[in-house]
DNA sequence: GTACGACAGGGAACGTCGTTCCGTTTTGGC
DNA sequence: GCCAAAACGGAACGACGTTCCCTGTCGTAC
């Protein structure tokens, strides 16, 4: 809740600002060629510190994995506005901002079966990427269902956990596209008739 | 692909027959209640056996998983057939019967997960389920396809693992219902124009 | 009915992983 | 420079999958 130092942040020693970083780059590295449930042991080895010290920086993976990836997702959730102000329909603007999100998803490899983990310790990774993008996906799914491109008989997190399964595996299995199985999904969203 | 006796199976020991089937029905129950994913030592403990029997019996984890749902499975796909000659239209036979595998994913906790698990040791439960199940939706997709009900650049394969995906973490969450994007994705298909 | 060899079982043992604990080192204010 | 608090590293612990090895049991041959 208190990230900037305006706050009441006590603001942390030098060596454990820098260990942070260290470990960000760390993990963002390993998560590339391992995906996000590499062992810890193997982050820490890469950054060159002890496990405790990702722990006591990050409690959680979730924690991990956000920090990580906090970046993209605001930049993700800060397109939709921005989308919808710029295309020629809501439902237009739907299918490229999901399209945003399916390209940041199955790029991150593991990251969407991480998503609907229900093991808990990634229940905080579950509720950030909800909080952040179920509201924006609403937004346009709202204005679609407004303008009567689509049926308004589906929620947003119904869509964005869909969504998220479809992305499921979609790195290394040539013979699954999951972009394309989203776009089906979409236009099954269209208004009947 | 030896499974009866009139091959040149040489016929197990009667207590190894035994344990195979109290396996099969510990295991059972064990997914039910803990999931397919439930440990080794529970579903051992729960047959009464060490867990070493477990592995004489089913090498891997896919193994035992498929001799346990093997009878559900059959019967989906021989309802595929079935549905194609009693139904309305090819695209109608094909909603049904993917609803019926839907329906057999979603009360399985856990087993869609545990189908796009790219971990070794479920390569045969992937193979077995797409060996058994991927013809039978290409042959309603032809149809269907056939009768332009359909568009026909969708391989059977990637519908599968489509549907498979919408149904992970299908149970435990009120708020997502697989059946329904699913029918949406399938409504996807459907011709354009 | 008994003896023997092969088959099958049980549980301890090993390696991996996430997580916690504790003795040691580093930092920053005095 | 000194010291308390903060941070660190790696060992330790528990859960789990998997393997190993010794023991027990079954089926057969006599």
């Amino acid at each position: 809740m208190n990230d900037r130092d305006g706050g009441a942040a006590p603001r942390k020693r030098a060596d454990a600002r820098r260990n942070e970083r260290t470990l960000l780059d760390a993990a963002a590295a390993v998560f590339v060629t391992s995906g996000v449930e590499a062992p810890v042991r193997d982050i820490a080895a890469r950054a060159g510190v002890g496990v405790a010290t990702i722990y006591r920086h990050f409690p959680t993976r979730a924690d991990l994995i956000i920090a990580v990836y906090r970046h993209q997702v605001e930049a993700c959730a800060e397109a939709g506005p921005a989308l919808l102000a710029s295309s020629a329909s809501a439902h237009a603007a739907l299918g490229r901002w999901i399209n945003l999100f399916v390209d940041f998803l199955v790029t991150k490899h593991g990251l969407a079966a991480v998503l609907q983990s229900d093991e808990p310790g990634f229940d905080a990774l579950h509720a950030y990427f909800l909080d952040r993008l179920v509201p924006v996906c609403g937004q346009l799914l709202q204005a679609a269902a407004a303008a009567g491109e689509i049926r308004s008989d589906l929620e947003a997190y119904e869509l964005m956990r869909g969504v998220g399964n479809l992305c499921i595996g979609a790195d290394n299995d040539p013979r699954y596209d999951a972009r394309r199985l989203v776009e089906l999904l979409v236009a099954g969203l269209r208004r009947p008739r």
